[in-house]
DNA sequence: AAAATATGTCAACATGGCTGACATAAATTT
DNA sequence: AAATTTATGTCAGCCATGTTGACATATTTT
């Protein structure tokens, strides 16, 4: 066990700074408004899974099989590797979740009729189902959000979203996302 | 084992569908357009986490112990019970990361000058370093996409985000997040 | 003095990541 | 035709981070 160092200052109320601390970088105002902005991420994202988590919780599912039913549902008949490239998890990880999946009835594989290698995944009526159960409070959530904000609002909030990714990352995102019929 | 329920039609190329198909409903341009909102808000927030995630892994942290860094470095003083309100975990899973960070000299803890019980936290000097390098790329990621958005970009993302929270924890995470001076 | 509060700790367990090694079938290349 | 590559699966073990339950200690409040 090292040696406590210095403390920050406290900004808290009833906090008690001492003499000796590490002074923090007086923050500009637009670093407390950045700062804000990422706490705000933190906890919207927080908000925006705890839905599917309770009804996942009644079924004994975690956010990893949600995350195969959604693609899954999304992409009718994607290949487990295309699959792994969007979960970016390693096939022993992705085996374990989709095993329990497909046993319980609600994801189906079948060999690929050109390349006889694959196993082309496909959501069962259950699978189904249970996506639209699991994505249904999501929508509306979004939904919401996106009225509240005034017109204009969904759009500014893609490109911001949009910017947030890792630049190398835009174009795939924007394949995997964009569905046109 | 369930026996395979019936497949859904196959949407991507090379894919096969069958006679026996579920009929997904058909998806209306609006509900197109908010599952798109949906899996954006999963990427973005996946490459958000991505560079504070890289220094984690150079130090032997994780997302846990980056979570305690930044809200104890946000809110020096900050008592064990008003970290767990945020972290929203258990005490002993916070006892295990906290141990971890003090034992490594980021943070410190000190008894409550009014309230003896209390153990209040504040980064050492050490803390303050990695929470900056932490929160460093994240404010840059945060100041550039809502940069690239258009005047009042800011504004709307900010609005659309706050609507995704629960509408009873808004009054909370505001004032988790906003410090007045 | 008794009760409530703030915190800490021990033990056991679950989820969902990871690495490494190896296996099989099918497609592709030589 | 044989060799190689590709798509997928599987076994085994490890790690990070969450959980529940029970109990301990110091301090404050009633």
């Amino acid at each position: 066990m090292q040696p406590p160092g210095k403390r920050l200052e406290s900004a808290e109320k009833g906090a008690s700074p001492l003499a000796s601390v590490a002074r923090p970088r007086v923050p500009t105002s637009e670093e407390e408004r950045l700062i804000e902005a990422i706490e705000l991420l933190f906890f919207s994202y927080r908000d925006f899974t705890s839905d599917p988590d309770t009804i996942l919780e009644e079924i004994g599912f975690g956010r990893a099989h949600h995350r195969v039913v959604h693609f899954v549902g999304r992409n009718p008949g994607i290949t487990v590797a295309s699959l792994l490239d969007i979960l970016r998890i390693t096939k022993q990880s992705l085996a374990r979740v989709l095993r329990e999946v497909i046993e319980r009835g609600y994801l189906v594989q079948q060999t690929g009729e050109k390349d006889r290698r694959q196993r082309r995944l496909y959501l069962t009526e259950a699978g189904a189902e249970l996506w639209e159960r699991l994505v249904a409070p999501q929508r509306e959530r979004v939904r919401e959000a996106l009225a509240a904000s005034g017109p204009g609002g969904e759009t500014a909030w893609r490109e911001v979203m949009f910017s947030l990714l890792d630049e190398a990352q835009r174009p795939d995102v924007e394949k995997i996302i964009i569905k046109e019929p």
